[in-house]
DNA sequence: CAGTGGTCTAGACCACTGG
DNA sequence: CAGTGGTCTAGACCACTGG
């Protein structure tokens, strides 16, 4: 039998004891499992450790392996603006306010790793849900990687979709921090909210599969209309390390 | 030396020559490394997985191990304000400012998934990072999961230690809500900013590993000193799954 | 092919739990 | 205290890389 089978092999006999104690039941001793499946210890252990991360068991020192009863919580996935708002059940549209060509400063350089002066695309939009505005949203690309940019384009449509379409650029991941702000007069003015109105600033870097920064843009969301949402998981494990 | 301390101090070690062959350089073969260190190769191994997990390192079977200086897509945690502060290079320490037991009103109730009027301990308590103010956080917790809680022993220590240690209760995940807000009057005098400040409001739902809710709690974050991060992938990639 | 990381073992001892 | 999970070891063999 192939080592790589024999984990395998392991993880389904533990899956079919996991389901056999549910929620809250014990799973035999370490020492008596990796008798049983004719594993070592360590072996064992480190089956266990994935289940674990997967958020199936649960186990205390002294004390015992645990079945639990817990769902796993999803991880938090790069969304569109598009689908952020259809997930929640609003009707998304973008008004385009500008676009420009600008020389990347020293900032922007640095965010989307190029050199400073580079020709960078702005775009400028604002987001609406269900036709009242949700965001003001700046994303800087290289121009370099858009030949033949058509801004006309934006109107409807999506910039991943039309990156993806057109450019063959993929967003695979990104960096988002996330802070509290307060509006100025003109972006309150955007946004129709009281000036100095607070706002959740959401900064974002995506990079492409093949680790290049693809995209750096900035969110202003009205305080009063949007939340971000986050399910964390505690403990450093991460499933499957190796 | 403690085992524990082992790891500990071979991670440093690992960090260190990974400071010294920055971006693309190759490590030293694990035989080699862990003859270095004066630890078995396994233990090596398992350092070496977590430092990968991290983002720091790339293996490659039959090639090597090699710094990386991609920014790798680390997975969101539930950590403690404690261990959020010391991530970010800050010293972290607590003021206790109240403690009460209060009636579940009909959101918290919700929220705790308790019967409205259910006793509820309520601590506020402003957190510091390097001795200045950084949140007022405010968490409520059933009473009847806490027999004869004693707010003193939250002076300094950990409130999910805490929970783990007296009630054998443990943190498994949360849900995160975050907006930005204005500080009133009062909340800005005790985070040290002037009245209205714009803050980052994060209300967090915390699940036990049976599933139960243990805490539900609100932090207003200084807007002009924290900053919450988020890393995400687009659609379902998860790194590291085996 | 030599050299690398990947898997697995059998066994020792430590740290913690709970009666 | 017996029993549990946690750490670590020394060594074997496998799977893959790259010249």
């Amino acid at each position: 039998m192939d080592r790589a089978q024999k984990r395998e092999q392991l993880r389904q006999n533990l899956l079919g004891l996991i389901e056999q104690n549910s929620d809250g039941g014990r799973l035999p001793p370490e020492r008596e499992l990796s008798e049983r499946f004719d594993v070592a210890r360590e072996t064992l252990r480190r089956c266990l450790r994935e289940l674990e991360a997967e958020g199936l068991l649960n186990r205390k020192q002294g004390a015992g392996t645990f079945v639990s009863g817990q769902p796993v919580v999803k991880r938090p996935q790069l969304i569109s603006f598009s689908e952020d708002m259809r997930a929640r059940g609003l009707q998304p549209s973008s008004e385009l306010l500008s676009t420009a060509v600008v020389g990347a400063g020293a900032k922007l350089a640095n965010r989307l790793k190029l050199m400073p002066g580079s020709p960078l695309v702005e775009i400028r939009r604002l987001r609406m849900a269900n036709d009242e505005p949700m965001a003001l949203e700046t994303v800087y690309l290289a121009q370099s990687r858009l030949p033949n940019f058509d801004p006309a384009t934006l109107k409807s449509g999506s910039l991943y979709e039309l990156l993806d379409k057109h450019y063959g650029l993929q967003i695979r991941s990104a960096h988002q921090q996330l802070q509290a702000t307060v509006l100025t007069v003109e972006e309150a003015e955007l946004l129709e909210v009281p000036a100095f109105s607070p706002s959740l600033l959401v900064e974002r870097t995506a990079y492409s599969n093949k680790g290049e920064v693809v995209e750096y843009g900035k969110s202003l969301y009205r305080a009063d209309r949007y939340r971000f949402e986050v399910n964390v998981l505690r403990d450093g494990e991460e499933p499957g390390l190796d």
